[in-house]
DNA sequence: CGGTCCATTGATATTCGTCAACGGCAGTGG
DNA sequence: CCACTGCCGTTGACGAATATCAATGGACCG
């Protein structure tokens, strides 16, 4: 799971073998081998989950390990007071649990339709423990989130509300940059959810995509489908040169 | 390593064999046998760095691993134009570097006098390919980082400044909590590297520790010593009624 | 048609950043 | 020994960015 992924949100649907997966190439299941996957396939069972339900809540025990296939969730911690951050996006081939842990951390909310790929607890704390392979490639993952949430400390920490608008936009956009622009993406979480995202308010949210607009950055065609003609323009409000310099 | 760790700062001193070393419960090799135990000591070495040195420039080629012997180090992200954010903390135990890259996306700098056990790459990865033992730490470690990386981001996202002088301050208390008050520490940062770790500026930490201070929650011994009668006073500024209830 | 939810917009308040001055302390050199 | 200088931290005055509070608008649904 990483904070901001770069990659195409496949649409919901039904799967059954592992050959077929559209999160084949991605997920925790990766680099296993044909024996592996058999073990996987014994364990594991698809659920789904509609848009705007919980998953688990934070601090609730979490009974498996699982990936998500189609769809987006959101990990997030709050304060008492009812203050809340989301920490994490959830995106296909993301991975949920961790080893060793019963319990989440973190609320895990459906922010669209979910389907989600489970492993019961045992099996798959198993395979981790006799799979190099399946360990190493969870590694990889959990160290790519590590750094996707760190370059998200640096948005919370030092960006300001246009930047953040703008990287947030441009990393979704990139998702799905195959060419030539214009760039179209629909967006996978509400204003609110972008705010709590984002560590500003809703309002505030709301009032940089208008100035974003009006400034010709972008188009908005109804509330959620986001347009750039120019992700170059977006990456220049994005508070980071670097990440304009690796655009198409 | 940990964004906040909650562990002692062991004093700078010279080791040579594991069997004494000071970290040797808790950094990456913490589960080794003895047989892996000679391997890495075949591929070490040690090297200190006075504070205020660049380990690793952002960016810049990181041609081995490492654990934190002694001393604080931080992790820092930095734009184009100068802001900064600190993104963790490395004490002793803390572990440098990302099995399969040679690069550091983040800038490496002691904030005290800091000596590493430094492992050279090769070695150190056909080890990790070889040993189940060390991989699983080095996960288990990179989840805990990832999991107090993610409390970071909901201090930086939604908490006052008071409550993240607070936050930071109990955080560092907590680790010498050894029974009884009046807890005492030694800051290992700066005011102007406290407040690139907490999303603030120098004057606003400044104002703050004034603050807790009149308000009778702390007080300074000297710039870098603080001392706090009742953790729960600073639990109750930290915005975090959990964190309080955990106390001693 | 009315109600609810979500988003937008405006007016105002607050927090924190910025700019500037000052103070203490350590190191340096006369 | 003492002035000088530079670094770090503190404090104050002010301003800007964003939060808060409030009203309105549009889409969807019963």
């Amino acid at each position: 799971m990483v904070v901001m992924k770069l990659q195409p949100i496949s649409p919901s649907l039904t799967v059954n073998g592992c050959t077929d997966c559209p999160i084949r190439a991605r997920a925790v299941c990766a680099d296993c081998n044909d024996t592996e996957l058999v073990k996987l396939d014994k364990m594991k069972s698809y659920k789904s989950w509609k848009a705007g339900e919980t998953l688990v809540h934070e601090g609730a025990p979490l009974e498996f390990a699982a990936s998500i296939v189609s769809g987006c969730a959101t990990l997030s911690r709050s304060l008492e007071d009812g203050r809340r951050q989301i920490v994490g996006l959830l995106l296909p081939s993301d991975f949920i649990g961790r080893p060793g842990r019963t319990r989440s951390e973190y609320a895990i909310e459906a922010t669209t339709d979910v389907t989600l790929c489970l492993f019961r607890r045992g099996p798959f704390e198993t395979l981790l423990r006799e799979s190099p392979r399946v360990a190493s490639r969870l590694l990889e993952m959990s160290l790519d989130e590590l750094d996707a949430t760190r370059e998200w400390m640096l948005l919370l920490g030092r960006k300001t509300a246009r930047e953040k608008v703008s990287t947030f936009l441009l990393a979704l956009l990139r998702r799905t940059a195959t060419g030539v622009g214009p760039y179209r993406t629909d967006l996978p979480l509400s204003r609110e959810e972008i705010a709590t995202f984002l560590g500003l308010t809703i309002e505030t949210v709301s009032r940089q995509l208008t100035l974003l607009r009006k400034a010709g950055v972008i188009e908005l065609d109804g509330l959620r489908t986001v347009i750039c003609a120019d992700l170059h323009l977006l990456a220049a409000e994005s508070g980071d040169e670097v990440a304009e310099a690796l655009l198409p």
